[in-house]
DNA sequence: CGCGGGTTTGATGATGCTCAAGCCCGGTGG
DNA sequence: CCACCGGGCTTGAGCATCATCAAACCCGCG
């Protein structure tokens, strides 16, 4: 059964867009047609820095990481992108300009690649298509303003306490070193407010 | 000329639009219909925290900006918003909760008000509209990405560097301390690095 | 002239970084 | 089966950056 290979591909997908928008079976036909599945192992990157950035990426299962290196060697993680989300880097997209991102898997993760070309064909033939997208970027833009105000106003504890408050579960998936990175501080850091959070409890 | 008197309420739209996707003059009627002119004086506000914020906000002429008060008196300025650019708490727009954000004039300024409501009703009349705000909520996202990454990974200093040479002009505008509260840094730490790059030169 | 908001300057202190060492644990090869 | 890595996490000491608090300054405006 070939079909059903491709199939369980778009579970996740399916779920994010019938969310958002009324999508018929025959729309998700032609979506289907020209997305782009990947497989990926642990630690396979998907973009490094210095690169244009093709595509975005969708993620059926699994979890990949954006992040930036900075001149002293140290890492910036970006975003963390689970089951149902979407990555890239959209200023390298947009304007085919080399990336300041790199994107990697921090498992093995089953993906669905969609180019800048194929999003605007997709959205000619899908009418519903643009509010889709216009959907997930308010919603993105919310959690990056979030996130600048938590950055801007917290100390190191807030900052973690307040992650722990919106994703739980990331704690679980993800390496300490890799949140600290995501948070902006050490994980030295990040280690002893860890500590004092137990301690008091 | 009473028709005069609205048209120039719209050329910055205009720009804004037609930079971004095609549309026909009856298009930037109907848009003209549904959205509110609006005048205000210095120091006026749009929105109070703890309201539901109601409109997107478009800026004519002058120059708004959002920010958030935290529990120690201090205010985090979330963005500044000149002519050409639209401004709102979106989290508040769309969900109806209460904003966490103030939106204040600090300039005398000439907008135009956009209901969630008619944001929608326009976008099914106008089918590039959603392309529009699309490109829009893009462009804000990588510009958000950028401002996360710089407040991460830098100091005080490169930080205000930074915001010189993406947007030279604010300082020409804004008091200080309405900087710094951008920058995430105190009035105090602003002018000794003013002071440091200055003297430098 | 004197008031007041915004900015500057100075002194002090806290938060979080750096560097360095040790620990814990899972994986590998002898 | 066990010894030995090696990566990730923890712990510690010293230090840099930036916040805080307080005072002075500057300048436009009533």
């Amino acid at each position: 059964m070939p079909v059903r290979r491709k199939q369980y591909m778009k579970v996740e997908l399916e779920k994010s867009i019938r969310s958002r928008i009324k999508a018929s079976d025959e729309d998700f036909e032609v979506i289907r047609k020209k997305l782009i599945p990947k497989k990926v192992r642990k630690r396979q990157f998907l973009l490094n820095a210095g690169d244009v950035c093709e595509y975005m990426i969708f993620v059926e299962r699994g979890l990949l990481r954006s992040f930036s290196d900075d001149k002293d060697g140290s890492e910036h993680t970006m975003q963390f992108a689970p089951e149902g989300w979407w990555i890239s880097d959209m200023a390298s997209l947009f304007s085919r300009e080399p990336s300041k991102f790199n994107i990697e898997a921090l498992e093995e993760s089953e993906l669905l690649l969609m180019s800048k070309q194929v999003m605007d064909e997709l959205m000619d033939m899908v009418p519903q298509l643009p509010r889709y997208f216009l959907n997930l970027m308010e919603n993105h833009i919310i959690a990056l303003q979030r996130r600048i105000n938590v950055v801007q106003s917290m100390s190191a504890e807030e900052t973690y306490l307040k992650l722990m408050e919106i994703k739980p579960d990331l704690i679980n998936r993800v390496s300490l070193q890799h949140i600290a990175s995501y948070l902006g501080i050490t994980p030295e850091t990040l280690s002893r407010v860890r500590k004092q959070v137990t301690n008091r409890t």
